[in-house]
DNA sequence: TGAACGAAGATTGTTCAACAATTTCCGGAC
DNA sequence: GTCCGGAAATTGTTGAACAATCTTCGTTCA
């Protein structure tokens, strides 16, 4: 378990005392899962955590509180602390929630900035022909994200940051993945074009068969694994 | 394996003395908060409450966590926990998130329950008839619970269930408030109609106007109360 | 051999007491 | 009346302690 040698790594408490330091702890953890750099599966042991970061328990628990109501980890009664590891029927759930809140927010999202999504789509692109697709990937998640800003509401926005961040643990989850993003890029242009057209309607549509393809493809990769 | 990896596998027990006393102060604090016994800006004191509940500062403070976070309680550093009063802003976030999730739902919804909402638009109706307000808010919340229901999908009910929430403490931030439910049960019965005829896109752009509505006569209730 | 048993040892759940950092309160000076 | 300064109260955080629960690992017994 290569966990421990993570751990060591991570930054200690320093300087600013007496400020919210749960929240810090929080984000800490949050990044450091987003990047992949505690993997799904991984336990979080209170005593170690603690430690390595220059908390108390106390303290490292309400970030655990925190961070589990994120569903980001999960907590077992008596047996500890895990960084989440969604299956099939969390798969299901995120693909449940972007099927509804991202065409609806193409559809009457008051804010819609095409040119944001235009330009997102043209660093996508360039990613691909660098072969980045660490990029890609970034870039993809940016253009979900802004999709939703359309709504220019902040708890849709937090939902999806949310679901966002369970869809990297998939992807961590799947170290052997293909590359999910690069045929995505093409998609994201199509639908930008759509909405250029003003056709919002045929837009919200075919996100919405987008969305169901996605979820398919990653659900049969995720059967095969098993 | 042995017999003992049988029994590891089945799912926890549930009712422990030892286990989320944490949850447990959130969900007291939380239906407490809802029914109206702790108003809008009443401060939550840690050591009275602590006290009260018969917990740890400690463990209060991991539910205070899960609170803040579900935007039912406002915590300023150093000042306090303070039942959260959701002001013109908080009102268009509610009203922005079921602008989006409740015609997304009557639209797209794959478990769209027809008769339940039916039935609970006849409860309304003989809530009204009995003039009991009370029953005529819940039947109200209800039957836009059922509405996300439909979606079959677990976080956008909790976003919907929070945001339920955040709507009972506006009425209660609202002590001489009108009778805001009575005239919406027909609405909703109207809503009804057009699921039962099958014209689902119908249904889906009266309740925007619906929401829209509602949201205008909220909004110009709190302008004139300051 | 291999499964069941059971007693350490480790880990989590929770509380308590203490202390530092801030805010709030209150009485006096101008 | 308001401005100031110092108690008093409250929050933020820690460390130790203990009970409850899991894990581990050697022992016993078919």
């Amino acid at each position: 378990m290569p966990v421990n040698a993570l751990i060591s790594s991570l930054p200690l408490a320093e300087g600013s005392t007496h400020a919210h330091t749960g929240a810090w702890v929080a984000s800490v953890l949050r990044s450091r899962i987003a990047e992949g750099h505690l993997l799904p599966g991984a336990k979080l042991s209170e005593q170690a955590l603690a430690e390595a970061l220059g908390v108390s328990r106390n303290t490292l628990r309400e970030a655990f509180a925190v961070l589990d109501h994120e569903l980001i980890i999960t907590r077992i009664p008596n047996r500890g602390v895990f960084v989440a590891s969604p299956g099939v029927a969390g798969v299901k759930e995120i693909y449940g929630v972007r099927r509804m809140i991202e065409p609806a927010a193409l559809l009457w999202g008051p804010n819609l900035n095409t040119e944001a999504l235009v330009s997102i789509v043209i660093e996508a692109r360039a990613a691909l022909a660098a072969g980045d697709i660490e990029a890609m990937a970034d870039a993809n998640q940016c253009f979900h994200e802004e999709l939703v800003r359309a709504t220019g509401n902040q708890h849709l926005q937090e939902l999806m940051t949310r679901v966002l961040a369970q869809m990297r643990l998939v992807f961590h989850a799947m170290s052997d993945a293909p590359d999910f993003h690069s045929h995505y890029v093409e998609l994201n242009g199509s639908l930008v074009e759509l909405l250029q057209a003003g056709r919002r309607e045929d837009a919200a549509n075919e996100l919405r068969g987008y969305l169901d393809r996605a979820e398919a493809e990653l659900l049969a990769h995720l059967d095969e694994e098993n």
